[in-house]
RNA sequence: GGGAGCAUAGCUCAGCUGGGAGAGCACAUGCCUUACAAGCAUGGGGUCAUAGGUUCGAGCCCUAUUGUUCCCACCA
């Protein structure tokens, strides 16, 4: 940084330069030191086909800020990124791209060819995101880079799902599951998404086999009834007692189906009478399985219906759901249609609704994972932040069903089992066999399908570090992991699997602290989402207004946890104090005249050095408290406040008179601590405002190479310079008082008085003439512990601890004065009143801490005090 | 049906273990004061949703109520 700056900050022409200046000296690198403590986290890895969005800028300053403070307190911190593969995401968007551009679809490639094409998109597009999180200054260890279908990985997988089928934990199994006729797969119970919406409940007359009546089921899914094997009543339904045993005949399809008792129906909704259809209900599939229901599944893959639908085979299961309307209407079996709000699954991915069928896939047993998994949050092993998300998860721990992992896709991690042509046995093998191990026949065809996506993610913080191998450096060192920084969204996706993995696989917990943050939200409070188009992009913000500001904005007022809505106005507000420190910076360096950065001795300080000193020192104690347990947006609030206002409105200006002087020595330590305090504070601020600290610690005189790898400020006990603050804040409450009455009085700061100070205080404020006058705009000071002569005819305001006189004759009005006055008394009156009370329950001087109590009284003597002159005031001017 | 969050200044939100009601933006007034007008100084503005309770003391803890957002759940 030349002596010469510009006066306004540009981040474009910092951030660059300085990430590459820490990428070129290995700051960001990390490796196994048993001389230091183990710090890591490891990084939500982001879809190699995404885009950066606010969310993932949120979540990099997270990991970033916590990453760097530990960095500086000494700590072998690894922050560990990588990229997922995301199956679904990534397979549709390469799809598209295949349809858009050749009009083919991946069966036109076959798996192969259409695999090659996806790791080409990969090799292409995977990096951009990770140039986007570089942009916004994310330190993370790039030489440990992972990505979820990397060799390590991949083997992490494989041996992980031989390791629970050799369990019994996973099994191969028929069951009702959730699937996507769009994207053609099965997806797990925390892939769909409910929503309410409005449909029909349509109801329909069944006829009785023995033509001696007919019952009337309701449905909101008409298109289905092609594949009911049974209609169910409560079996202490009066209404239909008689007719449990018998059957009906199911219309359209004139087809007989037993009529069943089962508890499971409601007396009291639609008629109690429910329609079973096995195949594409959960609910009716339990009720087939106890009552050995046939299962006739009539919706294929893709959301049509198939060859047992009669003549609706082919039809869209929208399209048949109105033509099974329409016939049954026409008919005569329609009895009523209700409007009816129910709630649809949908798939998380592209939205649509998704289709309850019984399908065949893999599974994982849950319920024995979900035992360890809970017990090491109950007994505090893994801590959520904040707490509350504790309950979340356990609530979803103790209801786990047993979670569906196969998907029809071909891009992710193919199961590695075999079936035998010859016996069917199923093999499952770390490697790839080449004959059964069962009867030994050679034709072996391999499954298709490949895992959920969040297997592997289960797996990320142990297989990162080098997990199947157990005697890896990294994961000796480094597991388990410190933080896990994540979004509330993902805790029943990622957070919960990656803790049964980590018991299951490692024995031991994947982390011990859960950090979770809220969405970020547009600035009406709505989620951020392509759809809407009211999505801000971060890189834009950084590139208008620094990263700095952009990742100062994201964390500063508001609390873990919660949502927070996104104001473009904010990271104005944020740039504007990046280019505060700058300017507070280019001060200290144009009155510099010194080459080291050295604190001088105590006793050379003067009275605003010890204050500023002390308050640093109580900064540094907090700042680092809040830090320690995740409180981030308070920590950058109160870097914030000492900088703009401690730092920069008082200190500052309260060495311009020292430093525009001709006494050496009192210059010469204001710069001293002007650049000590500057330098604390840019380490203090460093891990929310990567670039521009850097930058400007490059240009102070400083000790090492690196502001992010200098050492983090502690707190000392001998700068806690409490008289010394206490006597500043007299001072200081008497420059505000004057400056209050001067604007009140429209006095121009160009038009200077002179300032007489009556005070039992005269010391300090005499300790402070220097720069008293210029904040008081004085161009004469006189301190004395009386009224000067003629005080009488001039300005005066009053505190609790002087009385200040300025010599304006012309302004003074005795009426609005005296006025004044009296207004100033209520107010002291009333407050000193308060205290009295307060201090005259016994109670509360009996009960609560002495420190309160002496506070209370000291409030009291204070407003008494200034009372007192008030009153004397006034006398004076009454005569 | 179960669970959680939120309700504090005009707006958006902080307020950590109970003792001072705060910030940014907006607003008003006056200032280019040799770091900064992306700035400085000064000011106005709040029954901390409502009603009870615990406590010497409640924005904060407890109970209930109202409003609001979200998550989970197999009522066709």
């Amino acid at each position: 940084m030349p002596k010469e700056l510009p006066k306004v900050y540009d981040p474009n022409q910092v951030e660059e330069k300085i990430y590459k200046m820490w990428l070129d000296n290995g700051c960001f690198r990390a490796e196994p030191d048993p001389e230091k403590k183990p710090f890591s986290i490891v990084m939500p890895p982001p879809n190699v086909t995404g885009q950066l969005h606010m969310g993932h800028a949120m979540d990099a300053t997270l990991q970033d800020i916590l990453t760097r403070f530990k960095r500086m307190q000494g700590y072998a911190a690894l922050w560990l990124p990588g990229t997922d593969h995301a199956g679904i995401a990534t397979q549709i968007k390469v799809e598209e791209q295949l349809r858009v551009e050749e009009g083919k679809t991946r069966y036109d490639l076959g798996r192969e060819k259409f695999l090659e094409r996806v790791w080409d998109w990969k090799q292409k597009y995977g990096d951009r995101i990770v140039k986007q999180q570089m942009k916004l200054g994310a330190s993370c260890d790039w030489d440990r880079s992972r990505f979820t279908m990397d060799e390590g990985c991949s083997k992490a997988v494989r041996e992980a799902f031989c390791e629970l089928y050799e369990q019994g934990l996973i099994y191969k199994g028929s069951r009702i599951i959730n699937w996507c006729p769009h994207c053609t797969t099965a997806l797990s119970d925390a892939e769909v998404e409910y929503q309410d919406k409005p449909g029909h409940l349509w109801h329909m007359r069944y006829p009785l086999s023995d033509g001696s009546g007919d019952m009337v089921v309701a449905t909101t899914r008409p298109e289905t009834m092609m594949g009911d094997t049974a209609v169910a009543v409560n079996p202490n339904d009066q209404r239909y007692q008689h007719l449990i045993g018998k059957t009906c005949i199911l219309p359209l399809m004139n087809r007989e189906i037993p009529i069943i008792a089962d508890e499971y129906c409601e007396m009291d909704f639609g008629t109690g009478c429910v329609k079973m259809t096995p195949a594409h209900d959960p609910n009716d599939f339990e009720i087939g399985l106890r009552h050995n229901l046939d299962t006739i599944r009539v919706i294929d893959d893709n959301g049509r219906i198939n060859e047992n639908g009669g003549k609706y085979q082919g039809m869209d299961r929208y399209e048949c759901r109105e033509a099974v309307v329409k016939d049954l209407q026409e008919q005569g079996y329609l009895v009523k249609v209700e409007p009816y709000n129910h709630n649809v699954g949908t798939c998380y991915r592209c939205h649509n609704d998704v289709e309850p069928l019984i399908s065949a896939q893999w599974f994982v047993k849950m319920q024995p994972l979900a035992q360890k998994a809970m017990e090491v949050v109950n007994n505090g092993t893994i801590r959520f932040v904040p707490e509350r998300f504790t309950k979340i998860y356990t609530n979803w721990m103790e209801n786990v069903h047993d979670w569906c992992i196969s998907r029809q896709l071909w891009w992710g991690h193919q199961i590695p089992a075999w079936y035998c042509d010859d016996c069917g046995h199923i093999n499952v093998a770390r490697e790839d066999p080449t004959v059964c191990e069962k009867c030994g026949s050679h034709h072996l065809t391999r499954e298709e399908d490949v895992l959920d996506t969040w297997f592997s993610s289960g797996l990320w913080p142990f297989s990162t570090l080098g997990w199947p191998d157990t005697t890896a450096k990294d994961l000796q060192y480094w597991y388990p992991t410190s933080v896990l920084v994540t979004g509330y969204d993902i805790i029943f996706f990622w957070v919960a699997r990656m803790i049964t993995s980590g018991m299951e696989q490692m024995k031991k917990e994947p982390f011990h602290t859960v950090f979770i943050h809220g969405l970020v939200r547009d600035d009406q409070g709505r989620k951020m989402s392509k759809s809407l188009g009211n999505g801000i992009d971060p890189l834009e913000m950084a590139e208008k207004y620094g990263a700095d500001a952009l990742r100062f904005n994201l964390i500063t007022g508001n609390s873990p946890g919660n949502d927070m809505r996104f104001y473009v106005e904010k990271c104005e507000a944020m740039r504007n104090f990046a280019n505060k420190i700058w300017n507070a910076s280019r001060y200290v360096m144009m009155n510099l005249s010194i080459e080291e950065n050295q604190l001088p001795p105590v006793n050379q300080l003067e009275l605003e050095d010890k204050w500023v000193l002390s308050k640093l020192n109580r900064l540094i104690q907090e700042v680092t408290n809040n830090l320690d347990s995740y409180e981030l947006g308070v920590a950058s609030a109160k870097v914030y406040d000492f900088i703009w206002d401690t730092y920069c409105d008082w200190y500052i200006e309260l060495t311009k008179a020292r430093l525009y002087s001709e006494n050496q020595e009192s210059k010469l330590v204001a710069q001293k601590v002007l650049v000590y305090v500057l330098d604390q504070v840019l380490r203090l601020l460093h891990p929310f405002m990567p670039f521009i600290t850097e930058e400007i610690w490059q240009a102070i005189p400083h000790e090492g190479d690196f502001l992010i790898t200098s050492q983090w400020p502690e707190y000392r006990e001998e700068f806690a310079f409490l008289q010394e603050e206490s006597a500043m804040e007299t001072i200081m409450n008497a420059i505000r008082a004057v400056r209050n009455r001067r604007a009140e009085m429209n006095v121009p700061p160009s038009r200077k008085s002179t300032l007489y100070v009556a005070s039992e205080k005269a010391n300090i404020f005499q300790q402070g003439e220097g720069f008293i006058k210029r904040l008081a705009y004085s161009d004469n000071l006189v301190v004395s512990a009386d009224d000067p002569v003629g005080h009488e005819e001039m300005v005066s305001v009053i505190t609790s601890d002087a009385k200040l006189y300025m010599p304006l004759k012309e302004l003074v009005d005795i009426g609005k004065e005296l006025e004044r006055l009296e207004k100033e008394k209520a107010k002291a009156m009333k407050e000193a009143a308060m205290y009295e009370n307060k201090l005259r329950n016994e109670n509360f001087v009996a009960k609560a801490p002495e420190s309160v109590v002496n506070a209370e009284r000291a409030k009291l003597e204070k407003v008494q005090n200034l009372l007192a002159q008030l009153e004397a005031q006034e006398k004076k001017l009454k005569q």
